[in-house]
RNA sequence: GGGGAGGUUCCCGAGUGGUCAAAGGGAACAGACUGUAAAUCUGUCGGCUCAGCCUUCGAAGGUUCGAAUCCUUCCCUCCCCA
């Protein structure tokens, strides 16, 4: 039978953003078996911060849930308190109850900008507690029985750490038990992931396959560098473009990301196609910046819509290109006309900047009224209504002077 | 239980009695340059009533004219042995 051309694009797709799949013959035959999926989406919800690098696989999912499968958006918020040692060379904090309520609301809140929350035949949320915190210790007893020591630690993580002769906690050994554990209550036909997590979900096709059920399709995605260029995007390094940036920000980090990067970040976090990806590949030489507003506005149509793709990349071009002033610049409602200006600057900070900090400010030429500069921290300024101050790069703000 | 190493400014990391607000790197900020919030270059990077003063080097005491550096106690982290 010739593969249907539905199936061809999605694989098509999927290979775009695939590292790997485990595997590939199995996940054509679950395409094959027209069976409606479920798709195991886990969730650790230790910090509510998606960026686009999450929402690849967000992306994957999405593209399956529009085929009629189910995502099923796991929170796992008991073994978050136990806390994924994945990636840390050192024992991850434990969080309290509230907080993980919190975050996997904000958590929620983000993922709904790529993934369908509005039909319950097309996700469900869970939470692993449902099933582990009345887990029995002589059912976990068999759990543990199933695997042994030498399989675990040959994580390469615990490997690491056993080479360092750093600690491993019992707890975070247990950890991929009770993750793949999950793929088996779900009844997990795939789940699409971080490399990072492929040791714990291959253990999820263990239990399945221990408990005889069908084992999970796991597909891991590719991983691109940070906006910084370096290292992976990450909430700690500030290094991400994240889901809740306000179109903005998403607009200004795009322009942040080097420009090697460029055709890179447009193959993983754009649906433009390969052959003209290609071919921008060969043009970019000639014009990087052109390349990067054009990648910055496709992940912002993505992510909100098309006008404020249009209304960031003009708000960015005349900004900082023909440095005009932007319109949209918050107000500071003054009594006076006459002041310090330091203490006009401090005021705009609110205490966010140290005296000191400020003064740094003038002393390098960061202020300026109207565009004219202000080299002294104590010259004393006369100010009208509709000034402009501008401190360095990216502040500005309009005066207004109100009657006492 | 025994032995050893160590806790330095946002991070990494030098510094072992004065020349230390403390090297170097990273991050960040500013300026220059640039078609980019890329790259590159330069500068700044504890606080203040700022050419001076004040507070910092895990905590508290002590020695000294003078301590991040020496001593004492305490707290914490890591390693080894049993």
């Amino acid at each position: 039978m010739p593969p249907s051309n539905a199936k061809k694009e999605l694989l098509e797709s999927f290979l775009r953003t695939t590292d790997e799949f485990f595997s590939l013959n199995e996940f054509e035959e679950l395409i094959d078996s027209k069976k409606k999926l479920r798709i195991k989406y886990g969730v650790d919800v230790t910090s509510p911060y998606l960026h686009i690098g999450h929402a690849v696989n967000l992306w994957m999912m999405r593209e399956l849930q529009d085929l009629g499968h189910k995502v099923i958006f796991l929170i796992g918020d008991f073994t978050t308190q136990i806390g994924d040692p994945t990636g840390r060379n050192n024992t991850r904090p434990i969080i309290p109850q509230s907080e993980i309520d919190k975050n996997a609301d904000e958590f929620i809140r983000q993922a709904k900008m790529v993934l369908r929350f509005d039909d319950p035949d097309l996700l469900e949320i869970r939470r692993n507690s449902e099933w582990f915190s009345k887990y029995n210790l002589s059912e976990f007893l068999k759990l543990l029985a199933m695997v042994t020591h030498s399989r675990l630690i040959s994580r390469d993580m615990f490997q690491r750490r056993i080479k360092n002769q750093e600690d491993i906690y019992l707890h975070e050994m247990i950890y991929p038990i009770l993750q793949g554990y999950d793929s088996y209550v779900l009844e997990s036909d795939l789940t699409i992931i971080g490399s990072d997590q492929l040791f714990n979900e291959m253990l999820g096709r263990f239990y399945q396959q221990k408990f005889g059920q069908k084992p999970q399709v796991i597909i891991t995605t590719k991983i691109t560098q940070g906006i910084d260029g370096k290292a992976k995007q990450s909430k700690s390094l500030d290094n991400y473009i994240g889901l809740g940036h306000s179109s903005r920000d998403k607009f200004g980090r795009c322009m942040k990301v080097p420009d090697e990067l460029i055709v890179d970040y447009l193959k993983i976090y754009t649906k433009i196609s390969i052959e003209e990806i290609s071919i921008i590949d060969k043009e970019i030489v000639k014009d990087p910046m052109k390349w990067k507003k054009f990648l910055a506005e496709e992940i912002i149509k993505r992510y909100h819509d098309e006008a404020s793709a249009t209304r960031e990349r003009e708000w960015f071009e005349n900004t900082f290109s023909k440095k005009i002033t932007p319109e949209d610049i918050p107000t500071m409602e003054v009594v006076d006309s006459q002041w310090i200006a330091i203490d006009l600057i401090n005021k705009y900070f609110d205490n966010s900047k140290s005296n000191s900090e400020v003064r740094r400010l003038f002393k390098q030429g960061a202020v300026s009224i109207n565009g004219k500069n202000i080299p002294l921290f104590d010259d004393t300024i006369d100010i009208a209504a509709g000034d402009v101050v501008k401190v360095g790069k990216r502040n500005w703000f309009k005066l207004n002077i109100i009657s006492s």
